[in-house]
RNA sequence: CGCGGGGUGGAGCAGUCUGGCAGCUCGUCGGGCUCAUAACCCGGAGGCCGCAGGUUCAAAUCCUGCCCCCGCAA
């Protein structure tokens, strides 16, 4: 029986954990990162990796600096490593170490979008189609040899939510179909093409800001690929207004990027943006209140919404 | 003790500064109009105004403490 330790750390990597603990193989460890404080009260919350590790009673290894703390993962003598959104790089000994290498599920089709947010930028770039790979670890992040890749397309409507739980789904596919092969040492790994390589690093808050001079469609993208989370913003009357969702709206405004130029059936907010084409905001989230949409927001703040006045500036 | 906004019928808000009948929009229920309607007209139900204490003839409103939600910052 293969010796599996794996490595990961968000929602992303469950599925895959959940599906490997169902296999033959033995998963003898189970390494994440740290409990950390989350949210605005620093609650210590314990990573959904090492909640579902523990469900499936395997043992977890939770180093705060793997390269300084790794020893632990050779004593269990793992034959294999499978990493899914761990969020540490590996260092050479551990990548050395195991008979089968160690190998990564990523969210994108490699050499593309390599690094941290490969979900969220697929879609604010608006790409149709992305994918999962699984490749070698490599000492450069995401640059190791490509085993096996998965193409899907990106829906009109998806989302970064949408999207992740479908690719998810992928790579936990493509790594129960690709460990057999690998195993069976029947792959051949494939480098990947370097003048290729695009990057996709973690979401900042600059990311997050609406730009109005941007297409409809960037706009739309960005609204849509920042969704469930961390959700784009703009400024209106100089507070932060979160945007959750919005359509395309494909007539021709004579507008000014940002400005307000309709509000249509008292349920949705219509934006101009920089290409005279505009987008229907239908949900959102004013500073220090929750969610809604944009037909409840108007019930009470309709008199705050005015024909002309623009988003996005800070007064 | 990091900064800030908020909690008011089912939903979204006003009212609080300056104490004095619980208000708006939507939804809901009943009736009417209409070929018809999510449109329009009429009528009704639905509130511990976050919780506890204090001041007052009188508190959603002023004072004190607590709970909860959210936007930032980290």
């Amino acid at each position: 029986m293969k010796r599996i330790v794996f490595m990961g750390t968000p929602d992303f990597s469950v599925p895959i954990l959940h599906a490997l603990s169902e296999t033959d193989y033995e998963i003898v460890l189970v390494v994440t990162q740290p409990d950390r404080p989350v949210g605005r009260k620093k609650v210590i919350t314990p990573p959904p990796v090492k909640v579902a590790a523990e469900q499936l009673n395997i043992p977890v290894f939770q180093p705060e600096k793997l390269r300084e703390n790794y020893q632990v993962i050779l004593d269990y003598k793992p034959d294999i490593i499978v990493t899914a959104a761990y969020g540490q790089l590996l260092p050479n000994d551990l990548l050395e170490t195991p008979e089968f290498g160690c190998i990564n599920v990523h969210a994108s089709l490699l050499p593309e979008l390599r690094g941290g947010a490969p979900i969220h930028y697929a879609i604010i770039q608006g790409k149709e189609e992305t994918g999962v790979t699984i490749m070698y670890m490599a000492e450069k992040l995401d640059a190791g040899d490509i085993i096996s890749q998965r193409r899907i397309s990106i829906e009109h409507d998806d989302h970064a939510g949408s999207l992740h739980d479908k690719l998810s789904e992928l790579g936990k596919d493509l790594l129960l179909d690709t460990l057999p092969e690998l195993f069976k040492n029947n792959i051949e790994a494939t480098p990947q093409d370097e003048t290729k390589a695009t990057f996709a690093s973690n979401i900042n808050r600059a990311d997050e800001k609406i730009n109005w001079e941007n297409s409809h469609i960037d706009v739309y993208n960005q609204i849509r690929g920042l969704h469930p989370w961390p959700v784009a913003f703009t400024k209106y009357n100089n507070k932060t207004m979160k945007i959750w969702w919005a359509q395309l709206d494909e007539k021709t405004y004579d507008c000014q990027p940002g400005e307000i130029v309709d509000v249509v059936d008292e349920e949705a907010i219509i934006v101009g943006c920089g290409n005279q084409k505009a987008i229907r905001i239908t949900e959102l989230q004013p500073a220090g209140k929750k969610r809604m949409t944009t037909k409840e927001f108007l019930l009470g703040y309709s008199d705050q919404i005015k024909m002309g006045t623009k988003m996005g500036e800070t007064i």
